[in-house]
DNA sequence: ATTCAAAATGTTAACGCTAACATTTTGAAT
DNA sequence: ATTCAAAATGTTAGCGTTAACATTTTGAAT
């Protein structure tokens, strides 16, 4: 068993290697870099040697001396669901390409957790962030002090902005109106809508979206039919059950949920509750989760492209961090509606 | 718009701090790490000056000091599914609680991009690495060699064992032979077997529990109904085409698939064969990922615990690298078969 | 007032690396 | 053989922090 002391590492260093060889660590620097101006006999002996040891560089000193990582933190509220994990992938494939890796912290939803993660990143100096908030809309000046600080920042999906950094997302109040426009169209009138907090961009995007649509048509927003919640299955289970409380006659005949997992906590209450999705209450989604089409019956939802969306904004952020194109951007992806079964029809009846 | 340069970030250090307020940076080092024999007004005086000058402590150059990052690498096969977010937000929530934060790469089940990750994250010093290998059974120098090298390594899932790293994993083998067993108690004789590479862990120990239980039971292994491919839907999916292809009376009556994506593509696979599940060929798979219950018929599974086996492996990486308790342990989490309807029955027919 | 240990603060060097500059070596042109 | 620019290699200092040791200040006990 190797003695070892606990604090140290016990890595071969540059230095090691310099003088194994009887040269300067300037000169291995160089060689393990392909810097020019090395003489390729030497260069060998180098690298031969260096490999023997074991040497491998540390990035740590490295980054000390250029004030680089090639590390970028990701802040999600969640890890499990489909959508995080798509977008995910995504990030991960782009940055790897470009010799990033990605410090991923997970805020539950949290803003002091948030707020806490985040100075950890600065902290160990990430590059850049990638970041999606659960922010209150009234609380803007951390990220603006972030942003000032020079701090590159990507917010992608919860965006907050107009205050200096970029923005992935898709059109989320289009899309919102769009799906409600939808039921409408389908002969619902009585619509309620469970809403994940406004606080959070997407929140109130999309709760805008649904009121758009029914103010367009005519149709009378009613508060009792408002539910807010959390942006889970559980969320959305406790939503619906609120809303089944209601005399029969006040309950919504159709219902839009903020997101797909909150959809799914609500039809898991609408049939304990022995009723029928969608012949007794009709209900719509909005991300496309994998479980989507795989529930019953399949839930009609908008689709949102997580993979490329992850894509684009580890984009934008490695272009902010080299200084690359137009510093801010608000880009929005472009979803589609995905109709399937679970928003039924009063048509033709 | 603030000039800088590019190279430089543009943040406060110790020594500006100690200048601002004629003081030692050894103060204020002091100061702003709680270390004693501070006055307690200096301390005060330091705090608030630092938090005015916006001062973030550079936890890379403390690390070039400590040896220390506080940073572990989480090396995984794939981010999409269900298994593995499951997985990381345990390990996020463990490491999280210990003030540890995740470095995440994906290696796309190859393991060329296995080792370049790996050396990526030896180069950034972490402090220890959780890995799912996609690893070769015939090639363990790497490992050993990372091993020998003071790395501390917990390997879960897909595990390499006994070459002094710590590995949490399932039951792999005996949940394999017992799924394959509820099949055969079901009456099934004709069963196929679905196989992911097996130079995976996981996939060798899974085959070999299907043998076991066929043996055990006196049915023959069928070589031509054995069919090896990826770990994902797509591997499962062209895996059962070729099963399909066999003349009718030579397919198999009952399939057990490696993990759940697999079973999922087969089960596209039967239906656009136009055969029913499971009267015309019966399927189970292992995971119980969070579509098993959703699919058409719900998949009979084993379920896999991978939230708490994400938990413990961080727990034993993080006591490895602390150095408590005993090192290497090789841990077996509790699984338990899930019968669903797509296994259906022989019996009472 | 003096003493002196404890408390507070300061100085130096080192972590591993590389930019910037300095020196030595090489080898083609004379 | 000498010259001298180019190539190769070396030296120094600094990135931001802290461990280890050094010095100064404090204040209770005399």
């Amino acid at each position: 068993m190797p003695k070892k002391n606990p604090n140290k590492n016990n890595s071969v260093t540059l230095k090691e290697v310099a003088a194994e060889l009887g040269v300067s660590a300037m000169t291995v620097s160089r060689a393990v870099n392909n810097s020019p101006n090395v003489d390729s006999k030497t260069k060998k002996r180098i690298l031969e040697k260096a490999k023997k040891m074991g040497y491998t560089p540390n990035l740590v000193a490295k980054s000390l001396v250029s004030s680089k990582t090639y590390t970028v933190g990701v802040v999600i509220p969640e890890i499990s669901h489909s959508f995080f994990p798509d977008v995910v992938r995504g990030i991960e494939e782009v940055v790897d390409s470009k010799a990033y890796q990605i410090l991923l912290t997970n805020t539950s939803d949290n803003f002091e957790k948030e707020k806490k993660v985040i100075e950890a990143l600065k902290a160990k100096r990430v590059d850049g962030m990638l970041i999606s908030s659960s922010l209150m809309t009234d609380n803007f000046s951390y990220y603006k002090e972030l942003i000032k600080s020079g701090m590159p920042i990507v917010f992608f999906d919860r965006c907050i902005e107009n205050i200096g950094a970029s923005c992935i997302k898709v059109n989320d109040q289009a899309a919102s109106q769009q799906i409600t426009e939808h039921l409408i169209n389908l002969g619902y009138k009585k619509i309620g809508y469970l809403s994940g907090p406004k606080k959070v961009s997407i929140g109130k995007a999309r709760f805008d979206g649904f009121n758009i649509a029914m103010i367009k048509n005519g149709l009378p927003v009613d508060d009792k039919l408002i539910i807010e919640n959390g942006y889970n299955e559980k969320g959305g289970y406790d939503a619906m059950k609120k809303l089944l409380k209601l005399p029969a006659k006040d309950r919504p005949r159709a219902v839009v949920a903020v997101n797909d997992p909150v959809a799914f906590g609500a039809m898991d209450a609408i049939k304990d509750a022995n009723l029928r999705i969608p012949e007794d209450i009709a209900i719509v989604g909005f991300t496309n989760d994998i479980r989507a089409n795989l529930v019953t019956p399949p839930l009609t939802t908008v689709n949102q492209p997580a993979y490329e969306l992850g894509k684009k904004a580890a984009s934008k952020l490695i272009d902010t961090i080299q200084e690359k194109g137009d510093l801010v951007e608000n880009v929005e992806l472009i979803t589609n509606l995905v109709v399937r079964e679970s928003c039924g029809s009063l048509l033709y009846k």
